[in-house]
RNA sequence: GCCCACAUAGCUCAGCGGUAGAGCACUUCCUUGGUAAGGAAGAGGUCACCGGUUCAAGUCCGGUUGUGGGCUCCA
């Protein structure tokens, strides 16, 4: 008979199987009303999950951090019913939680209006009243694809035959509503009390932007009305550190139709650009670089060889003189290669550290400009580190402590850093991507970085630590990169002469520190709230009169 | 690029079929040694662009461009 052992190591014994619900009843009535759902050995279950072992089990309240999820959750089936409600024609398929909240994406033969938005709150805020129980049934695979499809439901029915056999397929039922998901949930949609709509979107079915595009609807929900109002609250005082509004205010920047994604730079603005791109020259000195500067234009052939043609050539933009194309450079490490290649090296000269204040276009779709942070023209602070193998665990250990050093200067201590594997589509044999990745890896933990794994999403020539800072609102921004590559030196025909006599093709790093001056600019003014470090500050004193009598004086 | 929304004075916005409005900013004069902006007068807009409906269009409809929020993408 099942032993249960509380959170405060307290135990319970029951004759026989009980419920998560039952054992909370067991402490006392008032925990069993709270009771959201529960952790039964880490394992975060609905209340009426039964246990039917010796098990460690704790009671979900609001007040656990949990029990949010399951509230953010169990709000977006609220979502889904009120809309299967009003518009029976609206085929439902997913609604995770993500930060903060949840979305839904329905499939409907129009666009829900921010009317419809308004209608099918106040439907959800009717079922959350009504307290519908909510319940959970297990249903045999072929079954649970006829019965979605029976109701019309082929999104659903095409999710369910896609999870593996061998999985419980869970139904959860509340009123007239039933939805296939993993769960947990709230007991009862009495227990949601606090959410809010926010705002309707387009999404591709499956993330894939070959399909159909689907309605997404976002939502927010929290454990009391108070919390809700303190998150819309913190909403608005982020949208007041947006760098967009310093741009006007401070008179930093513009942008205008005539020229989409690309800065019109104010005398302020490019004070603080100036500013930025000292403070970087200055640190190139002191880690031993050179630096260079390179064409803007240059002649298609030199694309095609070095691969980029063939990957981006329509987010190139593309000019011509006379019979011949040419691309806008849309990065510099080509041209880079061309310098290293002007002259005949010896292993001698490595690692060769070539830095460039890269001036960047590249043809983004219209739809993803959006300010500083993402833009056609840009300043990469470019550079591209030329050496051996053997040395690429030391140059990108010397890298990161750059990075680092960078990011306090200017203010930063939260900085995400991620390591990008192997891709599908790559080049290069698997052994050497072995030893870039055990590099690459080996220097972000000698570092003792907080870092995450994003298997899969290197680039095509090579693994990559990438450096983001977060915006006000939570989205992440790219800044730097370490990018190994042992595919360009070796297309652009890079040698040098190794000891022994015999001609090598060296090994290139690409980095950015700060990305894109532009974005970087951007961040900085988010994060500093556009109270930039005094360094920093295109004004940084006023000296003003109290009436005109001192006008004089002042000038 | 795709979905939705938006585009009115330098800025923030109201007006939503009947010949353009507010606050702030700006100009002039006055006032002023006290923590954002005291008084008075004034200037400023082919209501993004192109086309349509209508006796009449910021106002309704279609298209284009740009912007915003997502999605996809990001060498």
């Amino acid at each position: 008979m099942p032993v249960i052992t509380l959170p405060d190591d307290s135990k319970r014994e029951f004759d026989a199987p009980v419920s998560v619900h039952d054992i909370a009843a067991d402490i006392g009535a008032g925990l069993a009303r709270a009771a959201i759902a529960g952790k039964v050995d880490g394992q975060l279950v609905d209340t009426s999950f039964v246990v039917d072992a010796d098990a460690s089990v704790a009671i979900v309240t609001e007040r656990d951090e949990d029990a949010l999820e399951v509230i953010r959750h169990s709000t977006a089936h609220l979502l889904a019913q009120a809309v299967k409600q009003l518009f029976p024609k609206a085929q439902v398929t997913i609604g995770p939680v993500i930060e903060d909240g949840f979305y839904y994406d329905f499939a409907f033969e129009r666009a829900f209006t921010p009317e419809d938005l308004t209608a099918i709150e106040k439907r959800m805020e009717e079922l959350a009243k009504a307290d519908q129980p909510v319940s959970r049934k297990v249903m045999p695979r072929d079954e649970a694809v006829a019965y979605f499809r029976d109701q019309g439901e082929e999104y659903k029915a095409e999710i369910i035959s896609s999870i593996p056999d061998g999985e419980e397929i869970g139904l959860y039922s509340q009123g007239d509503f039933t939805d296939l998901c993993r769960g947990p949930h709230v007991p009862s949609t009495g227990k949601l009390r606090a959410f809010k709509l926010m705002k309707v979107a387009g999404a591709y079915w499956r993330g894939d932007s070959n399909n159909e595009m689907l309605q997404r609807i976002y939502g927010t929900a929290w454990k009391d009305k108070k919390a809700l109002k303190a998150y819309l609250h913190r909403l608005e005082e982020a949208e007041k550190r947006d760098h967009r509004r310093f741009g006007k205010i401070m008179d930093l920047f513009h942008t205008q139709p005539e020229a989409p994604g690309m800065v019109f730079w104010h005398d302020k603005g490019w004070t603080l650009y100036r500013q930025v791109e000292s403070y970087i020259r200055e640190r190139l000195q002191e880690h031993g670089y050179e630096e260079v500067r390179t064409p803007q234009i240059l002649d298609k052939s030199l694309w095609h060889k070095s691969g980029h043609w063939d990957k981006y050539a329509e987010n190139m933009f593309i000019t011509g003189s006379e019979d011949r194309e040419f691309a806008i450079k849309p990065m510099s490490c080509p041209a880079h290669v061309l310098i290293f290649n002007q002259t005949l090296h010896s292993f001698r000269d490595l690692p060769l550290r070539m830095a460039e204040f890269g001036l960047c276009h590249r043809n983004e779709a219209s739809g993803t400009l959006h300010g500083l942070m993402r833009v056609r023209g840009f300043t990469q602070d470019d550079a591209h580190v030329f050496c051996t193998e053997d040395q690429i665990q030391s140059e990108t250990a010397a890298l990161i402590k750059f990075v680092q050093q960078v990011y306090t200067d200017f203010g930063f201590d939260d900085v995400l850093v991620n390591l990008s594997t192997r891709p599908e589509k790559r080049v290069g044999e698997d052994a050497l991507w072995d030893k870039a990745e055990a590099a690459l890896q080996e220097a972000v933990e000698a570092a003792g970085l907080d870092w995450q794994l994003n298997a899969g999403d290197g680039a095509f020539y090579g693994p990559k630590i990438d450096f983001s800072l977060r915006d006000t609102i939570g989205r992440l921004w790219q800044t730097g990169t370490v990018q190994l590559d042992f595919s360009m030196p070796g297309r652009l025909g890079a040698e040098y002469v190794d000891s022994d006599g015999t001609k090598k093709t060296p090994v290139m790093l690409h980095r950015a520190i700060l990305g894109s001056l532009e974005r970087f600019i951007g961040v900085l003014l988010e994060h500093h709230a556009g109270s930039l470090p005094l360094w920093l500050a295109p004004v940084q004193a006023v000296a003003m009169g109290i009436t005109d009598r001192q006008d004089e004086y002042i000038r």
